[in-house]
DNA sequence: ACCTGAACACCGTTCAAGT
DNA sequence: ACCTGAACACCGTTCAAGT
């Protein structure tokens, strides 16, 4: 088959995931595709193109779950919950793209899924991009801690003052991590409630 | 002067600091010290320790503020502020540096200190290092948002759907990622105060 | 229009040879 | 013990030459 941005876009996307970021090479992008490096140059612009067209490729798999029936509430923890979920799928390519400010767009599915749910929470409308600035970057902090280990480490740091010797487990269980997911969504509903319940008053 | 680690550690900062993380070479980092770039493999093992070292170096830095007359909420404040202020000081070392695992170690006094405020806060021993991590993964979430710029593009992003054309201003004001830090701050502490409640009951 | 191979300007790292 | 230069095995990218 002849080469393609989505063909070039998807082997990279495969070999990403298979040896990580740092592994993604033109050359190496080039044998994978049966095709002599030079020629990708036709087809993308360089590798940071390479990257990105990874990237927009991965988000632009997501859709958010649609449920009209359900409060904002829950519609809030099935965003978050799904939006964790599609991560895991991708958790290189993820942890890669949730750092970089491009990744989230305004026409990116989760915000505006996101924007729609804080409506329905009667978040006033000059308000609507802060409060959903906040929440992604509190979200996607939380998901890039999990996809690069860190919060599982930091889950099972020592907590008492210098007991010099071992550091306790390496690692904590993936049930804290999900305990921790669930408490944060939870604590972030209940802030939404409070800005709701102070309004109304 | 001779090479020394702190040395190389101390001029790599500055070199990352000026020019961005990616402009950190071997070869460079030799000619800014006035070496030749092989002789620095007889006193650091390799690039990636003296990235390691940076971070070390940096993250040593840090002084959590000592003020033992406020409560645990002011405590808290106090932490979370400096700790951004901090990181405002090494931008670029630190938006590598919180988004690597071994960042935050148990001895790393911004954790030290977190702990003492949660133990102030009355949170079970048994729940420490999960709340920790949980405020910890937030926390950073925000900063690594913050120095990257995506928060400021969060926050300016378009609300409504769909109106093509102009996408708004391309970055929100600062007073706005000012605000979101304050906003996020207070309901962690909220959602503590909360816990506290619950169990006080 | 697409492909190719050689070449360029870089990397990180090793190592024998020097002092 | 420390330094050095050459060399190795890689990069990303360009470009003239081919089909």
């Amino acid at each position: 088959m002849p080469l393609s941005p989505e063909g070039i876009y998807a082997t990279a996307l495969k070999l990403i995931e298979a040896d990580g970021i740092e592994a993604l090479t033109v050359r190496r992008l080039g044998t994978e595709l049966d095709a002599n490096p030079m020629s990708l140059y036709h087809h993308v612009e360089n590798k940071e193109a390479v990257l990105r067209g990874v990237a927009q490729h991965v988000a632009s798999q997501f859709r958010p779950p649609a449920q009209p029936g359900l409060g904002w509430q829950e519609q809030l923890r099935e965003l978050a919950t799904s939006f964790r979920a599609f991560a895991h799928r991708y958790p290189q390519v993820m942890a890669y793209s949730l750092t970089s400010p491009d990744f989230v767009q305004s026409d990116f599915p989760f915000w505006v899924a996101l924007v729609d749910n804080l409506r329905a929470a009667q978040v006033p409308e000059h308000r609507l991009s802060r409060v959903g600035a906040a929440l992604t970057a509190v979200f996607t902090g939380l998901l890039v801690a999990e996809l690069n280990g860190a919060l599982r480490q930091w889950a099972s740091l020592r907590t008492s003052p210098a007991t010099p010797g071992e550091d306790g487990p390496a690692n904590a269980p993936e049930a804290d991590v999900e305990a921790i997911f669930r408490h944060c969504i939870e604590a972030a509903i209940s802030d939404l409630e409070s800005q709701l319940g102070a309004r109304q008053t």
